[in-house]
DNA sequence: TATTGTTATACTCTATAACTATA
DNA sequence: TATAGTTATAGAGTATAACAATA
């Protein structure tokens, strides 16, 4: 009998062989696997940062959007006001928002990052931007910006569908 | 002075027209956001079925290798077997999971689906699809395909990268 | 009455650490 | 000693509901 060829199951090597089945050809497994090894290395190259992508994107939106209140960022990122809430409180005890009552409603917050708050987005977002590097070697030239526009097809498309 | 443009900020919408702003031209914040509308689509679609888009792959993972253990099944997914542990135990008292111990090892489990777990899957199974034909829609003929080897792609440099 | 934000609470998903049983 | 699995526990991230202040 001829070599016996890796199968599942096999013991000698401890790795997980098994096989992902029908997953494997899904949009939607494929896309939840890339999503989710961008967050891992995300967490990794942020490090000394302490900042978790969500942590990021709030920064970045509030640098994009100044003055805007919990409501609308909290919209922005379809997310509940009461989500918002302590991931602000968060970022204003770390001195990297500012908070303070709009002139026009004294119900809402007009959120602006502070100096150290734009400092610290700077950082991260050349990290961010290292790993769009990372992605787009990955890719032939003029496919990353197919890629983002097929992306957002597919968002849209999904949450319109019944 | 003519009509004023529709501005961040308006009151008159209540829509959160705010602005994403360098976020929405990165691939892995695109990712995430399409990511996200394919659970929650899939949320929606699961309906009565009450199977999460984790439980439905479990589901799958086991059916495409049968006789699994935990152990194999955590790595297929990048999860710790303390994880595992209580998902399997919640399919196997809704009777999805038939676990016995492996005939080669007292330690481990052996898991394979019951008929009505093959039945349930099934039935998943053509949401699932229905999902990625409302997907397909948007992509140009023969571009799925592709989409879903640059996905792989993306994950496997991510995970490489330092 | 409606809206902005906070708080209490709960649920899901994940991990680490300590453990039992077996190899 | 090492491995498969379980359990206790904890930490994100999310939501709903009830509430206070303001519109």
């Amino acid at each position: 009998m001829g070599r016996r060829p890796r199968r599942a199951g096999d013991k000698q090597t401890g790795r997980s062989d098994a096989d992902l089945g029908p997953l494997a050809g899904y949009v939607g497994y494929v896309l939840r696997r890339a999503q989710s090894a961008s967050f891992r290395h995300l967490e990794r190259s942020a490090g000394e940062l302490a900042l978790t992508p969500g942590q990021f994107s709030q920064l970045a939106a509030i640098e994009a959007n100044p003055g805007i209140n919990q409501r609308r960022l909290a919209a922005l990122f379809g997310l509940d006001k009461s989500t918002l809430s302590p991931a602000m409180e968060a970022l204003v005890a770390r001195n990297l928002v500012q908070r303070t009552r709009a002139a026009a409603d004294a119900r809402a917050w007009s959120l602006t990052l502070t100096a150290q708050g734009r400092q610290l987005l700077a950082r991260m977002q050349a990290r961010i931007e290292a790993q769009e590097r990372i992605i787009a070697a990955t890719l032939a030239p003029a496919e990353r910006r197919r890629l983002v526009a097929v992306l957002r097809r597919i968002e849209a498309a999904l949450d319109a569908a019944e």
